[in-house]
DNA sequence: TGTTAGCACTCATGTTTATTGAGTGCTAAT
DNA sequence: ATTAGCACTCAATAAACATGAGTGCTAACA
């Protein structure tokens, strides 16, 4: 167990690195004003900090680092929640009074506020929409045998494929399907809609005409192909990645950057086994290569106990976990605001 | 003017920094097969040619490098056309085959292609969508007096909004609104939806009940809006920017990249009065401050001699102009002809 | 007269050597 | 238990030097 001494060091090291990204020596601490007594004191509960593992030096000579553990402890012990300056909530207020009531467009705008807040880049995945149920089927002909089928959740987000035809169809065999399709579907949620429609259509191709056949199939194939799009990932203040002096190294840039932009890598890292608590990963608890010397803080949004998605800030493990944290639960509470308020997408 | 040894020479030299990035001298040169006279030679040809601007040298005693002058001698003059190797012209094909016939991905797919056979950047401008001609209008009553009105372009392009109305309407007056908006706007082109919209309401209010008159109101807005929307442009190959050697430097690779992800900067840059040749600018001809160290290859798609869009290169000065104009011709090529496959969009 | 060998000169790059100073650990005195 | 004091370490910076790739110029050559 840490005495209140080395806590006050421990913690007095974390937010001293956090701002200045230089390792920290016991001359300076014990220059503070909240420290008493002197740096050769310091520098023996440093030594046993060091011993227990949460604080480490680079080489002999110079001051401590926190070490990944310590960062951990830091998170788990000495955060003090602070809140938003008064500005910051009001621009958070103003800046979601303009955004649209697509959800779409909230998502993003989200994205971008969570990155200005912070200062981090910021992740906003987008609800998988397996479990949106289906409102209505629309299917508008073009030329050239070529349709558009328009498919609209009861949360009014739309998705639409266009597909060829090789023989035209008879307006009135078209509307008869699409009307039975429609009675007889609506309420599915999307990610049953592949097998459904799959009953629906054997059922439906044996009572009609061969005619018919081909759009069926069409359909089948893709209103099923619908159910993989995996949900999207918005992505706000990408530039801020720029500014942390752990990144001015290209080699050490690059590979965040890369799996930041990476959709399919990023999937699976947004959509954790998670309590319905912040969760915060420090370098190697990431379990991402790429993500090694960065922190992520994340989040999961729900609107009527529904989990839908997630919010994520990502930085250097030396970031400001306090403000990361505070920007996160306010940021989550408006955005599930706006969200219920438009519907739950 | 030049002498052919003057050309041979300069040719050398642009290329052979292409290659390496490294300042290339008179005894290098000398070694090459092509090259008969000696380094000496070489040093006298090469102060001429620095006379000129053509070649400069970073320092007193390092080798030439090409100057902007140089770069753009050699792409107007030195270029020899050369082809796609049998395995890239096989890749395109291969990779064409599997794109779907949404112009989206099409799109998205190319922007890939085209990093993928250049090694640098590509960006691919997709069509304004002013030139579109309406197709058909569909509106789908949500819960809560939400209502999602989808717009359907003859060429498949779909666009849709969300837009809440304060009371519920009754869907015989919904029906007839949209029956005869659907008349009376089809094959208008959406730059002049919003204005003719506009007209069509204003004669449609005096005729009719109070009751659209809310409704009518949100459609105008609703539509003439989209007109708004600027067409998007889509990346590929983002990464190979981290492998040029010029960007390994933090303060370099920032404002390229920084540009990149900017839609708005990007749109002016890839919508230049342009005859319907290939444009290529080099440096500080790109009139863009983050693009000063850049060159960019630009090319006009078009389908049925409409300009649609813009295929762009971009790399370092010291990029592989041959390669990236090979490349951008064959793409174009490929790429119209997939278009104009699926009907333009 | 154009070409080339030769040579002095330049200057980025790399290596070595000192110098500095922020930091530590340990010990002895308070 | 705390702290002053001191020897020690080592990254970072600077200065001194060597190296070598490159140049420009001149004089000899074909």
């Amino acid at each position: 167990m840490l005495t209140d001494r080395q806590l006050l060091i421990l913690r007095a090291i974390v937010d001293d690195y956090i701002k200045t990204a230089q390792p920290v020596g016991s001359r300076t601490l014990s220059k503070r004003d909240d420290v008493t007594f002197s740096s050769a004191t310091i520098r023996n509960e440093m030594a046993d900090l060091e011993e227990m593992g949460l604080i480490e030096k680079p080489h002999t000579s110079a001051g401590r680092v926190p070490s990944e553990s310590g960062y951990r402890f830091y998170v788990d012990h000495l955060i003090q929640p602070g809140t938003l300056t008064a500005r910051e909530t009001r621009a958070l207020r103003s800046l979601f009074a303009h955004s649209a009531n697509e959800n779409d467009r909230l998502i993003k705008h989200t994205a971008d506020l969570l990155g200005e807040l912070t200062h981090y880049t910021a992740l906003v995945l987008g609800p998988k929409q397996e479990q949106h149920r289906l409102h209505h089927l629309e299917l508008i002909p073009l030329a050239d045998g070529k349709v558009v089928i328009v498919l609209v959740t009861e949360t009014g987000h739309v998705e639409h494929k266009t597909l060829t035809l090789p023989e035209a169809l008879s307006k009135e065999a078209t509307d008869r399907l699409m009307e039975r399709l429609n009675h007889t579907l609506q309420g599915t949620p999307l990610s049953l809609l592949g097998k459904r429609i799959a009953e629906e259509m054997q059922r439906y191709r044996s009572e009609h005409s061969e005619q018919t056949a081909l759009l069926s199939n069409a359909l089948e194939i893709v209103l099923s192909d619908q159910r993989r799009e995996s949900p999207s990932i918005y992505l706000g203040g990408k530039a801020y990645m720029f500014d942390q002096p752990e990144f001015q190294d290209v080699a050490k840039l690059r590979p965040v950057l890369e799996l930041i932009e990476k959709q399919e890598a990023l999937l699976d890292f947004m959509t954790p086994e998670l309590d319905n608590q912040i969760l915060i990963t420090i370098g190697s608890e990431n379990n991402v290569d790429a993500l090694k010397d960065c922190s992520v803080i994340r989040a999961h949004y729900s609107v009527d106990g529904v989990s839908l998605g997630t919010l994520a800030v990502i930085g250097p493990k030396r970031m400001d976990y306090n403000r990361g944290i505070n920007s996160i639960i306010h940021l989550l509470q408006a955005f599930q605001t706006e969200l219920r308020k438009n519907g739950l997408d």
